[in-house]
DNA sequence: AATTCTCCCGAACGAACGTTCGGACGGGAC
DNA sequence: GTCCCGTCCGAACGTTCGTTCGGGAGAATT
């Protein structure tokens, strides 16, 4: 079970939790030596860098909160609704996951090269996944990057602030800024109701 | 002119655009040098050391934009023309000061000891003034702290994303987070009325 | 039995870091 | 003229950094 893969899962475990706490550039390659047991060499059989461990945090991340998001829309046909399904997957997931949402929020501009660029693209492609879900919408007379930024940022914040084991339940909290999204997005009384209705029952 | 004073705020100025741009623990001393003119040694002239510098630069920038939503609030009595009015400064002021309110936003657990309870104090203070306008409006479905923290999430992602030389003016930008905002934020529009009574009917 | 391969480490490398030391320069005070 | 003080710097301090080197233990392969 401490096998080879099972070592470099637990590395990239470990310096996920101290990168959310001290941050990436703070974090020396012997805190990540002391904490995960291994020794300051032996990291270096499992990882070409300390850049690359970043790489990899981030990059798994976001391929995994894409592949949630896609999974969670599959069936979802109304516009609205899968406005609301991104959102809520998306909140819950980084509730749930707060240490490597932080590390993909707040360690966005670290990485250099090929690393860079990977993970750019998919970023880009998340990011596309919602405009393109607020463009299908249509008609909201807000600018469509603001709205989609704007929208990024509320729920991107969440890693400055919010605590899971406080008053606020990911669920609510996903409910709460869905709402106050879509009410400020939606721009006519009809759908606005209609999408109440369907979410009351 | 490049009196004592004035070679401490030249120093604080080509800090502030270095942090921005690379980030506080990647810029050395000598990148602040060789930016400033002053030589290495001569910089602790001005100043006790490099935390000082980023403490310097959020003192200030907290207590600017605080003084700036305090006069910008002067006069202003309706709540929801409140709430708007903190938006719209808060935004522009961004906007126009993106280098100091990165290293405000992005910079925010670096300090440690006095200074970062000389920072935080500010923040509280800053934070507080709106959660007073959100809560001074009263009735809103939502969770106060959620939509203190939502609002200021979008409004401080700012930085990831937005360009002031590009097509988005800063005032366009400010009147769209304020409406996307106040639209789901306040309960008592017309249309919102409609929407709750279908709702809790 | 000999060889190769994977896994892992103690020790060290050169570079870069924030900071300090001792002193130089110049202008006002005595 | 001498002293002092604010301003400023070259050079160095001790430390820490990311990374590498050379090799050992043990399993697998030949």
């Amino acid at each position: 079970m401490v096998s080879s893969d099972g070592r470099l899962e637990h590395l990239i475990a470990t310096a996920t939790g101290i990168f959310a706490k001290q941050g990436y550039h703070a974090t020396s390659m012997r805190d990540l030596s002391r904490a995960s047991g291994l020794s300051l060499a032996g990291m270096y059989h499992y990882v070409r860098s300390k850049d690359e461990i970043l790489f990899l945090i981030q990059d798994r991340c976001f391929a995994e909160v894409q592949a949630g998001a896609e999974a969670a829309l599959d069936g979802v046909q109304d516009g609205a609704e899968r406005i609301r399904t991104f959102i809520r997957h998306h909140v819950v997931f980084f509730a749930g996951h707060m240490d490597k949402m932080k590390v993909l929020s707040h360690e966005d501009e670290e990485l250099t090269g090929t690393m860079r660029e990977r993970v750019r693209e998919r970023k880009r492609a998340y990011v596309d996944l919602l405009t393109g879900l607020l463009q299908d919408h249509g008609a909201s007379d807000l600018n469509p990057g603001v709205a989609t930024y704007a929208l990024f940022g509320m729920m991107n914040w969440i890693y400055t602030w919010y605590r899971p084991d406080g008053p606020v339940t990911p669920e609510s909290l996903a409910d709460d800024m869905a709402r106050l999204f879509l009410t400020g997005f939606l721009p006519s009384t009809r759908t606005a109701t209609d999408l109440v209705a369907s979410h009351g029952g």
